[in-house]
DNA sequence: TCAAAAGTGTTATCCTTACACCCATGT
DNA sequence: ACATGGGTGTAAGGATAACACTTTTGA
């Protein structure tokens, strides 16, 4: 299996495995660009909105936020992203987290060109939409856009999204059958194990913390439209199938599908969902909040009891006239509990 | 607070937010250099190991395997670190994972010169200790240390480390009471906040995942030796004070904590630890197993109904004449659970 | 026979889940 | 009055945490 290369022990001198004084990357063969990519995200009542760029051409795809990293000029990649996001939008990032750092040859490639090699740090961040921001966004030419639009299989909200019976499930299915010539042996399990559990087919059940390794899937099987761009669709498969959810270019996708697994996993044992709404707020709007993040229906007493004995909120007093109804009691975030180390989120359990 | 800065509507033509044709790096001012770090961990029975590199000169520190990135020999970052460390070492790499990029500048600093700047990506490894290795091992310069070595204030297995009471937390106290001119605005926390937090003062339980947060304080606080290293320790509270742990060459040691950190999280809902299990095991060994690395000691019944209910191993039917005592029943990981979707880890709650 | 480690039974307690029901307001 | 959404009580079932105890080997 391994290539127990005998240059190991005949090599003269084998390479070190320190450092040294630094190779000097000019030397490399091939130059690496450094960037940094925000999938920013914002909830606006019921959808969950992540800010994007225009497509520089038309019939271009959208994309996530880039700024190239400095670090005479920015101490950290987190100074430097807040720096160049607020400086473009006027947003105020809450909180903000590195994801991953995505580097895979060919992530700018376009047809047969290998393109320049860019490596991206993706970062996810949390804000508010400020409508005093929208103006600035504009400038710059982002938009907010509600996230399910890249992803309408995952928002479960309302039931299981029929898209994944009518499209999804049979394509996936024809690709599980088309026998791979040698299933390769670096990946243990075998197409249709790992589909059973990304989407939850069979008795798996469908968690919903699995976008990346759904978006992936759909990807590897040639079912998104960056697939076919990058020449990786077989026709056979594509053929018939409705687009499934909007395009995004080079790789953003799969760094926005990041993105929200880890806010999914993330809400649950820390408190971050307040970092997107306001002030105050009553307990269904931030049930709904945590509703459109996780995709899934939540059971409204169990969701009240879980927020009452983490005690991450306490009452304002006053109460809101609500979109009809009896008024409901305003509440607010306890930024104590940061200091108490009881730094459970909501953790959400069971199905919906 | 924020800068408003008013370049953002003023400004003739604002940077786009877009990578466009892509930015070539060779213009920038500063080079930067790309390269892989792995924290190479294995279990030998009572030692959680890590793979460290001797240091280069007499008196230098060791340091984490490191191998350049190139995208044009490697597809993926993943396959890059593979390929180097089974080229040099012969270790054959079971789980890997991207851990964090760490990018500061200044990581190659060396007191008053900024050093290169040097990218790089953490990845966490499990491997198990192959004797057949050894050789290929001493031959590269490498070697396996206990971890606790780099973090004795992090095994709590016979009960709170003594370093703790008797270096660690007057050194922090005093660190606390320093009046800091003033409290930085960007840190939400003061400085007891964050010491009670991390280390679970007061009535906070300590939680052994937060081993990355320890050691940030320990670093900001100026208490281990790369602080010193970096000139960032302030004498005052470093005199007196024992060396906390066996330093690491440039900001290793913050990626290695980084790793344990993620390791023993993972633990508890992913099966990882057969990675560092041999093919069949008492149920008892795999215990001392995840105590090696949780660093707590685990109430026996429990743990194994744990093992039991989660269905993660069956046993052989052989059974193991052990070291003094009753023969104990052989297991082996079923490796069927990670097609059943119930991947639930060793799910360790309440304390020791 | 004793030390050492394997392996088991049981209970109080808490958390989760899922019921069904009542309350306050605007139209 | 009634529609609409806010807000609550409670009981069944399951998972945990912490007890103490029995069994099987080697010396």
């Amino acid at each position: 299996m391994s290539s127990r290369s005998p240059s190991t022990s005949s090599r003269p001198a084998p390479p070190s495995l320190e450092p040294g004084p630094a190779p000097a990357n000019a030397d490399a063969t091939t130059p690496i660009e450094i960037g940094l990519n925000a999938a920013i995200v914002a909830v606006d009542r019921l959808s969950p909105l992540i800010l994007v760029t225009q497509p520089g051409n038309a019939g271009g795809e959208e994309g996530l936020p880039y700024g190239p990293f400095d670090p005479v000029e920015h101490r950290t990649m987190e100074i430097g992203l807040r720096a160049f996001v607020e400086e473009q939008t006027r947003l105020k990032l809450g909180y903000v987290e590195q994801l991953y750092t995505f580097g895979d040859r060919g992530r700018h490639a376009r047809r047969g060109d290998i393109g320049p090699h860019v490596m991206s740090v993706g970062y996810l961040a949390l804000t508010r939409r400020l409508e005093e921001a929208e103006e600035a966004l504009e400038e710059s030419g982002a938009q907010w856009r509600p996230w399910y639009g890249y992803f309408p299989w995952e928002d479960w909200r309302q039931g299981r999204p029929p898209i994944l019976d009518a499209a999804i499930a049979p394509a996936l299915k024809r690709w599980c059958e088309m026998a791979p010539a040698a299933e390769r042996p670096d990946r243990p399990l075998a197409r249709l194990e790992r589909v059973r559990l990304a989407f939850g087919w069979g008795n798996v059940p469908f968690d919903e913390e699995r976008v990346l390794d759904r978006y992936e899937l759909l990807y590897e099987a040639g079912l998104v439209a960056e697939a076919r761009r990058d020449g990786r669709a077989s026709a056979a498969l594509w053929e018939g199938l409705p687009p499934l959810g909007r395009p995004m270019r080079f790789d953003h996708r799969r760094i926005l599908a990041t993105a929200i697994s880890r806010l999914r996993g993330k809400l649950k044992y820390r408190p971050v969902v307040f970092e997107l709404v306001p002030g105050s707020f009553t307990l269904t709007e931030l049930q709904k909040v945590v509703e459109a993040i996780s995709g899934r229906h939540l059971h409204k007493q169990n969701f009240r009891r879980l927020v009452e004995q983490t005690r991450l909120v306490e009452q304002t007093g006053e109460t809101s006239i609500s979109t009809g109804g009896r008024p409901a009691a305003l509440f607010r975030f306890r930024r104590e509990v940061m200091k108490e180390g009881a730094m459970a989120g909501l953790r959400l359990r069971g199905r919906p």
